[in-house]
DNA sequence: CGTTTAAAGATTGTATGCAATCTATTATGT
DNA sequence: ACATAATAGATTGCATACAATCTTTAAACG
């Protein structure tokens, strides 16, 4: 009696693309990756403001979820918050960019040393085509920014197949960092990253040769870290009594 | 009345803990926090439902903030989110047990390597101090949740020393999660953590013997781990306001 | 003419309202 | 009585509105 209730709304839209709820609009997280590649490709560089109603009008979404997005890359260090002014593409620090590569280091030689125990042919075969993406990539003008990203996928690939699922989101974290760091740090016609490393690291790998891996990434990752120029001992402070000497 | 200038509120109200914005409010960040220790504390069971209306009534505060705080803890996998339902406190399954283990032994031996090269005579003090604590509230009974998260900050207090913020965070989600798992799969009777183990690393440590450090470090993980029951058991109700009251 | 003060504009932080969805309960049919 | 379908209640997901705050611009003043 009464019908009172609204008759079921559910059943009339299977794939229907409108409405509020489960339908075409982006997802917080889709649109978190997006700005996370437009960062990546230089396309929003360190200290870019990412104003909350724009963002909201570029993805025909509501600020809501833009927030969200923004909240993640803030978590993440990617984005850095001043509290009543807004969210900014992140500039670390020369010293920050030293804690990730120190950090990578802590981790990255015993992650691949396990690899090197776990990893089947399927996975070896995995790497191997990555490593030829790169390779491809890198013989291809216009795709450096995407050499950038791929290098780091390749490590994140390594957590992957260690099959530890903490790892695969710590590398991620580090290798979105070090995309960022890498942006700003190196120069520019500086080799920051050896043709060769990657395809010796899978070498190491195949050979079950864990300890070679595991050295070999240590003095890879280095490798990346002194091509840099994080030469600056830091902005902070200056001696003005030395500058009008 | 036409003060059509607001003369100027920022002077007013230097320390005023009403209003909506810079006032006495609980942030979400610090909404966070206690829900966390509430979840430490033993006083939300994995499985409990984070009702946001709920929590928001017991903070005064708005869905919006509360949803926030839900967020941070559902990217660190403190709560775990089922997209309609709502965001319950996470179980751990046993793999996930393992795998929060083994990344930790991947970790902190060489962390505590090189906290053992970096570490001051001030820190040594901290080190002692902090293992004093450890040693009082395991002897007091009626702390035992406290020991577990004295026991976790032990771990985070070396990620500090090292001076690396990126380590420090990543060895915040790893003990918030081993609290999570020892609450979940530790025999009660049990002693999971040999009472000796901290001071001998911190002994290893002023003897500036990184090695043996980083081998006390893994038996110690592998201590810890062998001590768990993976059996997971249940899931019970719980009044979010009483808990909060 | 430069410096301080007031108004306007832009953007964030927070609360609130509403529709979609899920769960539990009741009604209905066989 | 049991299975199935309709209904009611609870909770999330999302959008929007409003106030606080910061920045910029304009005005007043010395």
């Amino acid at each position: 009696m009464m019908p009172t209730g609204t008759d079921q709304p559910t059943q009339a839209t299977p794939r229907s693309p409108r409405g509020p709820r489960g339908n075409g609009a982006l997802s917080s997280e889709a649109i978190h990756q997006r700005i996370l590649a437009a960062v990546m490709e230089h396309k929003l560089p360190p200290g870019t403001q990412l104003v909350e109603e724009r963002l909201a009008r570029i993805f025909s979404v509501s600020r809501t979820k833009v927030r969200e997005a923004i909240g993640r890359l803030v978590h993440d260090r990617i984005a850095t918050n001043i509290p009543n002014r807004g969210a900014f593409v992140s500039s670390p620090t020369a010293d920050e960019a030293r804690e990730v590569f120190f950090a990578r280091r802590l981790i990255e030689p015993n992650l691949i040393r396990t690899v090197a125990r776990l990893a089947t042919p399927r996975h070896i075969q995995q790497l191997r085509a990555h490593v030829a993406r790169e390779a491809e990539a890198r013989t291809t003008p216009g795709r450096e920014h995407e050499l950038i990203t791929l290098t780091g996928d390749f490590h994140i690939l390594l957590a992957e197949i260690s099959g530890n699922s903490f790892l695969v989101r710590t590398l991620r974290e580090l290798e979105s960092l070090t995309a960022l760091i890498i942006l700003l740090y190196d120069a520019p016609d500086e080799q920051h990253c050896a043709h060769d490393e990657h395809p010796r690291l899978v070498d190491a790998i195949e050979a079950r040769d864990g300890e070679r891996a595991a050295l070999l990434m240590h003095t890879h990752l280095e490798h990346v870290e002194h091509s840099l120029k994080l030469a600056p001992p830091e902005a902070g402070e200056v001696d003005l009594e030395s500058v009008f000497a």
